[in-house]
DNA sequence: TGACATACATAGACACCCGATGTATAATGA
DNA sequence: TCATTATACATCGGGTGTCTATGTATGTCA
Protein backbone atom coordinates (compact mmCIF):
# COMPACT_ATOMS: atom_id res chain seq x y z
CA UNK A 1 0.00 0.00 0.00
CA UNK A 2 1.16 3.63 -0.87
CA UNK A 3 0.64 6.01 2.10
CA UNK A 4 0.78 9.87 1.90
CA UNK A 5 3.81 10.52 2.23
CA UNK A 6 3.23 13.17 4.41
CA UNK A 7 1.69 10.02 7.08
CA UNK A 8 5.08 8.73 7.35
CA UNK A 9 6.95 11.24 8.42
CA UNK A 10 8.27 11.14 12.25
CA UNK A 11 7.88 7.23 12.24
CA UNK A 12 11.00 6.16 10.94
CA UNK A 13 13.20 7.38 14.34
CA UNK A 14 11.17 5.86 16.71
CA UNK A 15 10.84 2.61 14.63
CA UNK A 16 14.58 2.76 13.91
CA UNK A 17 15.16 3.20 17.83
CA UNK A 18 12.58 -0.13 18.23
CA UNK A 19 14.56 -2.15 16.18
CA UNK A 20 17.67 -1.95 17.58
CA UNK A 21 16.53 -2.28 21.05
CA UNK A 22 15.79 -5.85 20.35
CA UNK A 23 19.33 -6.48 18.77
CA UNK A 24 22.48 -4.43 17.25
CA UNK A 25 21.59 -4.15 13.25
CA UNK A 26 23.38 -2.65 10.23
CA UNK A 27 21.42 -0.01 7.93
CA UNK A 28 20.68 -2.46 4.95
CA UNK A 29 19.50 -5.45 7.74
CA UNK A 30 16.76 -2.67 9.31
CA UNK A 31 15.70 -2.10 5.82
CA UNK A 32 14.64 -5.59 5.25
CA UNK A 33 13.46 -6.25 8.60
CA UNK A 34 10.91 -3.45 8.43
CA UNK A 35 9.83 -4.53 4.93
CA UNK A 36 9.44 -8.10 6.02
CA UNK A 37 8.06 -7.68 9.50
CA UNK A 38 5.02 -5.25 7.90
CA UNK A 39 4.50 -7.70 5.24
CA UNK A 40 5.43 -5.58 2.61
CA UNK A 41 2.76 -2.86 4.14
CA UNK A 42 6.32 -0.61 4.47
CA UNK A 43 8.45 -0.36 1.75
CA UNK A 44 11.98 1.72 3.06
CA UNK A 45 14.36 2.59 0.86
CA UNK A 46 18.14 3.43 1.73
CA UNK A 47 17.25 7.00 0.82
CA UNK A 48 14.75 6.77 3.82
CA UNK A 49 16.98 5.01 6.54
CA UNK A 50 20.64 6.80 6.04
CA UNK A 51 19.78 10.00 6.83
CA UNK A 52 17.84 8.91 9.66
CA UNK A 53 20.60 6.81 11.27
CA UNK A 54 22.95 9.68 10.70
CA UNK A 55 20.55 11.90 12.49
CA UNK A 56 19.90 9.18 15.42
CA UNK A 57 23.85 8.88 15.69
CA UNK A 58 24.77 12.95 15.29
CA UNK A 59 21.88 13.07 18.58
CA UNK A 60 23.53 9.95 20.03
CA UNK A 61 20.81 7.78 20.01
CA UNK A 62 22.49 5.06 18.88
CA UNK A 63 26.50 4.16 18.24
CA UNK A 64 27.74 2.85 15.07
CA UNK A 65 30.86 0.29 14.70
CA UNK A 66 32.74 -0.90 11.58
CA UNK A 67 33.21 -4.97 11.44
CA UNK A 68 32.93 -7.89 8.96
CA UNK A 69 29.59 -9.86 8.48
CA UNK A 70 30.04 -13.22 8.24
CA UNK A 71 29.37 -12.65 4.25
CA UNK A 72 32.64 -10.70 4.12
CA UNK A 73 31.40 -7.94 3.36
CA UNK A 74 32.35 -4.47 6.24
CA UNK A 75 28.84 -3.50 7.78
CA UNK A 76 28.24 -0.43 10.45
CA UNK A 77 26.47 -2.04 13.15
CA UNK A 78 23.95 0.14 15.12
CA UNK A 79 23.23 0.26 18.65
CA UNK A 80 20.92 1.91 21.09
CA UNK A 81 22.78 4.17 23.62
CA UNK A 82 21.07 5.05 27.03
CA UNK A 83 20.35 8.23 25.64
CA UNK A 84 18.40 6.47 22.79
CA UNK A 85 16.74 4.17 24.97
CA UNK A 86 14.82 7.00 27.31
CA UNK A 87 14.10 8.58 23.60
CA UNK A 88 12.42 5.50 22.56
CA UNK A 89 9.92 5.54 25.49
CA UNK A 90 9.20 9.16 25.08
CA UNK A 91 8.55 8.13 21.62
CA UNK A 92 6.12 5.27 22.21
CA UNK A 93 4.46 6.79 24.28
CA UNK A 94 3.74 9.38 22.42
CA UNK A 95 3.17 7.69 19.34
CA UNK A 96 -0.01 5.62 21.27
CA UNK A 97 -0.99 9.44 22.19
CA UNK A 98 -1.23 10.58 18.88
CA UNK A 99 -3.08 7.04 17.36
CA UNK A 100 -5.28 7.29 20.21
CA UNK A 101 -6.12 10.61 19.10
CA UNK A 102 -6.50 9.99 15.55
CA UNK A 103 -8.95 7.12 16.29
CA UNK A 104 -11.09 9.32 18.16
CA UNK A 105 -11.24 11.93 15.43
CA UNK A 106 -10.67 9.59 12.51
CA UNK A 107 -12.64 6.39 13.68
CA UNK A 108 -15.28 7.81 15.95
CA UNK A 109 -13.58 5.83 18.67
CA UNK A 110 -13.62 7.33 22.15
CA UNK A 111 -10.21 7.61 23.75
CA UNK B 1 1.01 16.55 25.04
CA UNK B 2 4.09 18.01 22.41
CA UNK B 3 3.99 15.56 19.68
CA UNK B 4 7.46 15.04 17.29
CA UNK B 5 6.06 18.08 14.72
CA UNK B 6 6.85 15.48 12.22
CA UNK B 7 4.46 12.89 13.27
CA UNK B 8 1.25 14.87 12.82
CA UNK B 9 2.09 15.65 9.14
CA UNK B 10 -0.72 14.28 6.92
CA UNK B 11 -2.93 13.30 9.61
CA UNK B 12 -4.41 16.50 9.50
CA UNK B 13 -6.32 16.87 5.95
CA UNK B 14 -8.23 13.21 6.77
CA UNK B 15 -8.86 14.54 10.14
CA UNK B 16 -10.86 17.70 8.76
CA UNK B 17 -12.38 15.44 6.26
CA UNK B 18 -14.01 13.17 8.97
CA UNK B 19 -15.23 16.19 10.82
CA UNK B 20 -17.04 16.94 7.67
CA UNK B 21 -18.57 13.79 6.97
CA UNK B 22 -20.57 14.55 9.84
CA UNK B 23 -21.86 17.82 8.97
CA UNK B 24 -20.65 21.44 8.24
CA UNK B 25 -18.49 23.24 9.89
CA UNK B 26 -16.46 26.79 9.82
CA UNK B 27 -12.71 26.75 10.45
CA UNK B 28 -12.46 27.97 13.92
CA UNK B 29 -15.13 25.57 15.09
CA UNK B 30 -12.83 22.87 13.43
CA UNK B 31 -9.93 23.89 15.39
CA UNK B 32 -11.99 23.81 18.77
CA UNK B 33 -13.64 20.45 18.27
CA UNK B 34 -10.38 18.87 17.58
CA UNK B 35 -8.98 20.48 20.71
CA UNK B 36 -12.16 19.44 22.82
CA UNK B 37 -12.29 15.91 21.14
CA UNK B 38 -8.94 15.11 22.31
CA UNK B 39 -9.30 16.29 25.76
CA UNK B 40 -6.57 18.82 25.18
CA UNK B 41 -4.11 15.77 23.30
CA UNK B 42 -3.79 17.87 20.15
CA UNK B 43 -4.26 21.39 20.32
CA UNK B 44 -4.14 22.79 16.77
CA UNK B 45 -3.95 26.58 15.94
CA UNK B 46 -5.44 28.43 13.16
CA UNK B 47 -1.84 28.47 11.16
CA UNK B 48 -2.54 24.53 11.46
CA UNK B 49 -6.27 24.42 9.58
CA UNK B 50 -6.17 27.02 7.18
CA UNK B 51 -3.54 26.49 5.09
CA UNK B 52 -5.33 22.53 4.94
CA UNK B 53 -8.40 23.98 4.39
CA UNK B 54 -7.08 26.13 1.45
CA UNK B 55 -5.60 22.58 0.19
CA UNK B 56 -8.11 20.94 0.31
CA UNK B 57 -10.47 23.18 -1.13
CA UNK B 58 -8.11 23.75 -3.84
CA UNK B 59 -8.00 19.97 -4.41
CA UNK B 60 -12.19 19.99 -4.59
CA UNK B 61 -12.43 17.71 -1.61
CA UNK B 62 -14.63 20.25 0.35
CA UNK B 63 -16.67 23.17 -0.73
CA UNK B 64 -17.14 26.63 1.31
CA UNK B 65 -19.93 28.69 1.44
CA UNK B 66 -20.02 32.19 3.44
CA UNK B 67 -22.63 32.51 5.79
CA UNK B 68 -23.77 34.70 9.20
CA UNK B 69 -23.44 33.08 11.91
CA UNK B 70 -25.76 33.04 15.03
CA UNK B 71 -23.45 35.80 16.88
CA UNK B 72 -23.48 37.99 14.04
CA UNK B 73 -20.22 36.99 12.35
CA UNK B 74 -18.95 36.40 9.24
CA UNK B 75 -18.56 32.26 9.15
CA UNK B 76 -16.78 30.38 6.29
CA UNK B 77 -18.52 27.02 5.85
CA UNK B 78 -16.86 24.18 4.95
CA UNK B 79 -18.69 20.99 3.33
CA UNK B 80 -17.40 17.51 1.90
CA UNK B 81 -17.83 17.27 -1.85
CA UNK B 82 -18.43 13.35 -3.41
CA UNK B 83 -14.81 13.58 -4.27
CA UNK B 84 -13.79 14.31 -0.48
CA UNK B 85 -16.05 11.04 1.03
CA UNK B 86 -13.86 9.23 -1.51
CA UNK B 87 -10.43 10.35 -0.44
CA UNK B 88 -12.08 10.11 3.30
CA UNK B 89 -12.65 6.15 2.83
CA UNK B 90 -8.97 6.15 1.44
CA UNK B 91 -7.44 8.08 3.97
CA UNK B 92 -9.07 5.96 7.00
CA UNK B 93 -8.14 2.74 5.55
CA UNK B 94 -4.54 4.14 4.81
CA UNK B 95 -4.00 5.58 8.52
CA UNK B 96 -5.63 1.99 9.92
CA UNK B 97 -2.88 -0.06 7.52
CA UNK B 98 0.17 2.67 8.54
CA UNK B 99 -0.86 2.33 12.68
CA UNK B 100 -0.97 -1.67 12.42
CA UNK B 101 2.30 -1.42 10.60
CA UNK B 102 3.98 1.46 13.36
CA UNK B 103 1.92 -0.74 15.95
CA UNK B 104 3.91 -4.01 14.74
CA UNK B 105 7.34 -2.30 14.51
CA UNK B 106 6.95 0.16 17.91
CA UNK B 107 5.40 -1.98 20.05
CA UNK B 108 6.20 -5.23 18.69
CA UNK B 109 2.57 -6.26 18.27
CA UNK B 110 1.70 -8.72 15.94
CA UNK B 111 -0.19 -7.95 12.67
C1' DT C 1 -13.63 52.41 26.15
C1' DG C 2 -10.90 48.59 26.66
C1' DA C 3 -10.38 43.76 26.84
C1' DC C 4 -11.50 39.53 25.03
C1' DA C 5 -13.25 35.89 22.11
C1' DT C 6 -14.36 35.10 17.62
C1' DA C 7 -12.95 34.41 12.84
C1' DC C 8 -10.49 34.83 8.94
C1' DA C 9 -5.66 34.74 6.64
C1' DT C 10 -0.56 34.55 5.20
C1' DA C 11 4.57 34.33 5.26
C1' DG C 12 8.94 32.47 6.53
C1' DA C 13 11.46 28.97 8.80
C1' DC C 14 12.22 24.36 9.51
C1' DA C 15 12.23 19.48 9.05
C1' DC C 16 11.61 15.29 6.77
C1' DC C 17 10.98 11.74 3.19
C1' DC C 18 11.70 10.07 -1.48
C1' DG C 19 13.52 9.07 -5.95
C1' DA C 20 17.50 9.00 -8.32
C1' DT C 21 21.97 8.11 -8.46
C1' DG C 22 26.55 6.53 -7.23
C1' DT C 23 30.36 3.38 -5.50
C1' DA C 24 32.18 -1.06 -4.34
C1' DT C 25 32.41 -5.96 -3.25
C1' DA C 26 30.96 -10.95 -2.89
C1' DA C 27 28.36 -14.56 -4.70
C1' DT C 28 26.13 -16.79 -8.38
C1' DG C 29 25.64 -18.94 -12.58
C1' DA C 30 26.03 -19.24 -17.53
C1' DT D 1 35.66 -16.02 -17.59
C1' DC D 2 32.29 -12.65 -17.50
C1' DA D 3 27.85 -10.74 -16.47
C1' DT D 4 24.42 -10.28 -13.24
C1' DT D 5 22.48 -9.94 -8.85
C1' DA D 6 22.45 -9.05 -3.96
C1' DT D 7 24.69 -6.77 -0.51
C1' DA D 8 25.97 -2.44 1.71
C1' DC D 9 27.19 1.98 2.14
C1' DA D 10 26.02 7.05 0.96
C1' DT D 11 24.24 11.83 -0.72
C1' DC D 12 21.57 15.36 -3.04
C1' DG D 13 17.64 18.02 -4.66
C1' DG D 14 12.86 18.52 -4.75
C1' DG D 15 8.59 18.70 -2.82
C1' DT D 16 5.59 19.33 0.89
C1' DG D 17 3.36 20.22 5.40
C1' DT D 18 3.30 22.24 9.93
C1' DC D 19 4.49 25.85 13.25
C1' DT D 20 5.27 30.39 15.02
C1' DA D 21 4.34 34.74 14.50
C1' DT D 22 1.81 38.16 12.81
C1' DG D 23 -2.10 40.70 10.93
C1' DT D 24 -6.99 42.37 10.29
C1' DA D 25 -11.64 42.93 11.75
C1' DT D 26 -15.93 42.49 14.38
C1' DG D 27 -19.20 41.56 18.22
C1' DT D 28 -19.84 41.24 23.25
C1' DC D 29 -19.42 42.55 27.79
C1' DA D 30 -17.93 45.06 31.73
Amino acid sequence: MEFDKELVKGSTGPIVLALLKERQMYGYEIVKVVNERTGGLFRWKEGTLYPCLHRLESDRLVRSKWRQGPNGKMRKYYRLTAKGRTKLERSTGQWAEFAKGVNVLLMGKTA
